[in-house]
DNA sequence: GTAGGGTTAG
């Protein structure tokens, strides 16, 4: 039987986790699932690529990207011979798990079965390759295309907004607009969309330059894009990061509809900007005419105003909020409930909330010596300094201790000197082969 | 049947 029909689809992407259970636990699959192994058996044609590429692509799309990449290397193994459907897929998964070894395997197989030239791989390697923080493989494989078109630009573009070059994103969209001024291929306005617009306005958003971005939001105007929901949300955060709040507002303000994510943005607007009065309002307004979906987004932008405006209250209630939601085990808004209690000047909330949290970063860490600090707890500074120092050892916050204790001074300055000894070592080794 | 995007923490 032939698989792509979306309900037997499911069923069988749920069967193959089971089906790998089954080998691990041959127990427990023979009591209760049993049924389902039996289901992907019988149904999933081993023999056939597209069951493999549907089950690929479903799992992929379902965010298991590791079952995802094992489904693909089962069906190597058992010498399916993937087609131009495979690797993209494929390759996603390679991405979603910033994987750059199985990424380069699956780019070599993808080679060897001769799809070089096949867009939908290129773009999906170019994706590859800047999350994997291999840009420069990126720009070759991105040169290497002779006929690019809108997605394998944008994932240029977003692979250097990712790898912090957003300097060099807008170049490779300048770049982009000469060639189709050129006359070659398509013109602009039938070539850009939407996710190449939200791309583009972002890496404005980091460059942060008024002339820049409007002269963007113009050629979004220009090729009618400008109207549409993620574009304006970009659009409102890019002018926002031009210190042009106004402007900002004023894209809100027109905007036909908004979602979740526009509520968000405007909060975030304010509240990054000191106004935290108005970050409320448009909380407010999120609440009578936004339908009354928040997220932790929401939350975690909120209590940011609080922190800003010492508004203690309304930050408990937050995190009330927080607690009912769960949200509670999610690092950003954990840290920013610590932030928000130290702000008030609650360093003992602060810290009941820090031990609370399931898993620290070097945010919350830092956060938490913050804390300390306006406690006047210098001993718990000092230890939570050296919690974060094992973190991250180039951290800022630990510096700025001011190493009262010679142990940490001392920890410091081979830090420091750590990279260099190092690169020596290597220059060492290289010369002496 | 397949590729690319936006908001939140010091």
């Amino acid at each position: 039987m032939k698989i792509p029909n979306p309900i037997s689809l499911h069923l069988l992407t749920i069967s193959f986790k089971i089906h790998k259970n089954h080998f691990s636990t041959a127990a427990a699959a023979a009591s209760t699932n049993t049924n389902l192994t039996t289901l992907f058996n019988k149904y999933f044609d081993k023999t056939d690529v597209y069951s493999w590429n549907s089950l690929i692509a479903e799992l992929a799309r379902g965010g298991d990207s590791c079952e995802s990449l094992r489904a693909f290397s089962w069906m190597r193994k058992l010498d399916i011979k993937p087609n131009r459907s495979t690797f993209p897929c494929a390759i996603k998964s390679c991405s979603a798990l910033f994987d750059l070894n199985s990424g380069e395997q699956t780019h070599q197989q993808a080679l060897i079965f001769g799809f070089e030239s096949d867009l939908f791989v290129s773009s999906a390697l170019i994706d590859m390759y800047s999350k994997c923080g291999k840009l420069s493989n990126a720009r070759v494989l991105f040169d290497e295309i002779p006929q690019r078109n809108i997605v394998t630009w944008t994932s240029l573009i977003t692979g250097y907004v990712k790898n912090d070059d957003a300097h060099e994103a807008l170049m490779v969209f300048k770049e982009f607009l000469f060639e189709k001024s050129k006359g070659n291929g398509e013109e602009v306005g039938t070539s850009v969309d939407s996710v190449a617009m939200v791309s583009v306005l972002s890496a404005c958003a980091r460059v942060s330059n008024k002339a820049v971005s409007e002269g963007v939001h113009g050629v979004a105007i220009k090729v009618g894009l400008d109207k549409v929901m993620g574009v304006e949300n970009t659009l409102l955060d890019a002018y926002a990061k031009c210190g042009e709040v106004s402007l900002s507002r004023k894209v809100f303000d027109e905007m036909a509809e908004k979602d979740v994510v526009s509520w968000n943005s405007m909060i975030a607007v304010y509240a990054q900007n000191g106004l935290s009065t108005d970050a409320f309002e448009v909380f407010h307004g999120m609440l009578k005419n936004g339908g009354g979906k928040y997220n932790e987004v929401t939350l975690s932008t909120l209590l940011q105003a609080c922190a800003h405006e010492g508004a203690l209250r309304v930050g408990m209630c937050l995190h009330d909020q927080v607690l009912k939601m769960g949200y509670v085990n999610n690092v950003i808004v954990a840290t920013s409930i610590i932030d928000m209690y130290c702000k008030c000047g609650q360093a003992e909330m602060a810290r009941n909330a820090f031990d609370g949290m399931k898993e620290k970063n070097v945010r919350s860490w830092t956060a938490m010596i913050a804390a300390c600090r306006i406690h006047k707890n210098v001993e718990l500074a000092e230890i939570s300094a050296r919690e974060l120092f094992k973190l991250d050892p180039s951290n800022y916050t630990v510096w700025g201790l001011e190493a009262q204790n010679h142990e940490t001074r001392k920890q410091s300055v081979t830090a420091q000197r750590l990279p260099l000894e190092q690169e020596y070592i290597m220059n060492y080794l290289e010369h002496d082969k």
